[in-house]
RNA sequence: GGCCCGUUGGUCAAGCGGUUAAGACACCGCCCUUUCACGGCGGUAUCACGAGUUCGAUUCUCGUACGGGUCACCA
């Protein structure tokens, strides 16, 4: 059976929501086998019953889904490997298992928790580093016999080789080479029947033809002992290509735990799933030329894991929320109306110009979640200090405000069609016989209208959006104040 | 602590023995402008440190420092 087919999965494990981090593994899962018109599987490791998340499996399958990561083999649609959910092959690893057992290259374990806690108890007393004293490794095939006969649970470990190192190759990475004297008899089958990770994950890769093996960086220091089983079994060994982690900061890495945003949390946000995606492609990949936008397509024809950096990443929220910006001001009016709504109806529960509203909105938007504060004050007028008329540049201040603001009741009272041309045209006209700059008599009005130091639009487009009944009351209210 | 990995500006990064050390975000300045933003132009800022190899090291080797990962019947 030979690897020459690209075929890569993902294979996560069902305890909860999407990582940033998990996310961007089957990006380059996906991305790696697409280039190469290969196949991408998806497979649930659930092999720890301790941990299963009720609902997680649905959250896999949505931001799969929603990102169109989608998949060619998996639990839900099948395929020529299944089954693709790790608990239902628990007879798959057990016959593996002992096949390794008949080879010489694992063993039976009847070692209790309580004596391997007691050993690195001791070993920890006396300075030792922890593992196991591969106490069971060389029993007599009669006691062990007689052991599985009287029923003692059981575990079956790998039997790692006492001299020499084992090396393996990373596309990432490079040559990675150890002495075997630094791994441990690990643990291949559970007491539960159950395969642990590590064992599971290279059956199922073999069997399902899985090549290469994309994961994160923290499985480097196990990928030895993996070789190893692969040896064991005469099977041919994968490509890897193991991918760094994505961090917080630069100590740590980025995690729900610790407050930090997971992907649903980011789409929350008013962050568009595209430019998610986008932006955690770059982080720990960059493509050879200059372009940092792409769409899903675009990388499926250029991905390629060579280059992805062997150092992590950290996540620069400025970053994602500038590309954001950019992907917000290419929608669409209805599509951009349609996302932004929600955000809008936080704040604004009476009417207005939406369709006005959302066109200035657009050009200045980098989070759908800010829209919510940058709209709060067409409701309702906020408190506001007179100070905020004086504006240096503009050449304002309260007095002359308010000398603009006189001028420009009148004109405004006396628009009956109050549509955005017509107070542009009216006021501009009225700026033409004054003979002022646009700003000394617009500036005050955007201030009386809004209350805000910055607002989505100016003095026209605000007046244009809230409607002429608000804007004339606004004008007269802060006439009073200036007063 | 053992083993493994990493280290180019604040951040993402290109670079793969000879470069004025790209580009992007952020930041600053100017222009545009009825605010902010967008857009345009420009600017500040980087090879962790020490040896060695070499005519020449950001690039190769070895140390040091710092950071991370891993040492589970978790994945």
């Amino acid at each position: 059976m030979a690897l020459d087919r690209t075929r890569t999965r993902f294979a996560p494990s069902p305890t909860g929501y999407m990582h940033v981090g998990n996310l961007r593994t089957a990006l380059y899962a996906y991305l790696t086998a697409r280039r190469k018109k290969g196949d991408f599987i998806l497979r649930i490791e659930d092999t720890d019953q301790s941990r299963q998340v009720e609902g997680a499996v649905e959250i896999i399958y949505n931001t799969l889904k929603e990102t169109h990561l989608l998949w060619d083999e998996g639990p839900d649609i099948g395929g020529p490997y299944g089954p693709y959910v790790q608990s239902e092959r628990k007879e798959i690893y057990k016959k593996y298992a002992e096949m390794l057992v008949e080879k010489g290259a694992a063993y039976y374990c009847f070692c209790t928790k309580e004596r391997l806690e007691e050993v690195n108890r001791i070993k920890q007393l006396s300075g030792q580093i922890p593992g196991y004293d591969n106490h069971c490794r060389n029993l007599s095939k009669e006691e062990v016999e007689e052991k599985l006969a009287a029923g003692v649970p059981y575990v079956i470990r790998q039997k790692i080789p006492e001299g020499g190192e084992t090396y393996f190759d990373d596309l990432v990475y490079g040559r990675i080479t150890v002495e075997n004297s630094t791994l441990d008899d690990q643990i291949l089958l559970k007491a539960d029947g159950m395969p642990t990770y590590n064992f599971a994950n290279v059956v199922d890769d073999h069997l399902m033809l899985i090549n290469p093996v994309i994961r994160g960086a923290e499985y480097l220091s196990s990928a030895p002992k993996y070789n190893l089983l692969y040896q064991a079994f005469g099977w041919e060994i994968p490509d890897y290509v193991h991918c760094p982690p994505v961090m917080r900061d630069a100590q740590h890495k980025l995690s729900k735990r610790h407050g930090d945003a997971s992907y649903e949390d980011l789409v929350e946000m008013g962050f568009l799933k595209e430019a998610i995606l986008n932006y955690i492609a770059l982080l720990g990949w960059s493509p050879k030329s200059e372009q940092e936008k792409f769409t899903l397509e675009e990388l499926c024809e250029i991905f390629d894991p060579a280059n992805i950096t062997k150092s992590p990443a950290i996540f620069d929220m400025n970053k994602l929320k500038f590309l954001n910006g950019e992907y917000i001001r290419e929608l669409s009016h209805e599509e951009f109306k349609e996302k932004a709504m929600p955000y809008i109806r936080k704040t604004v529960k009476g009417e207005c110009d939406f369709d006005l509203l959302c066109e200035v909105l657009q050009k200045r938007c980098e989070m759908l979640s800010d829209l919510s504060e940058q709209v709060d004050f067409i409701d309702e007028m906020p408190e506001y200090d007179i100070s905020l008329y004086t504006n240096k540049k503009m050449k304002t201040n309260p007095e002359n405000s308010k000398e603009s603001l006189e001028k420009i009741l009148p004109v405004l009272e006396g628009i009956t069609d109050w549509t955005m041309d017509n107070i542009h045209t009216r006021l501009f006209r009225l700026i033409e016989q004054l003979g002022v700059k646009n700003g000394l008599l617009l500036y005050p009005l955007r201030v009386a209208v809004s209350g805000k130091q910055f607002t989505p639009g100016g003095g026209v487009e605000l007046a244009a959006i809230i409607g002429k009944e608000k804007t004339i009351a606004r004008v007269k209210a802060a006439l009073d104040k200036l007063a």
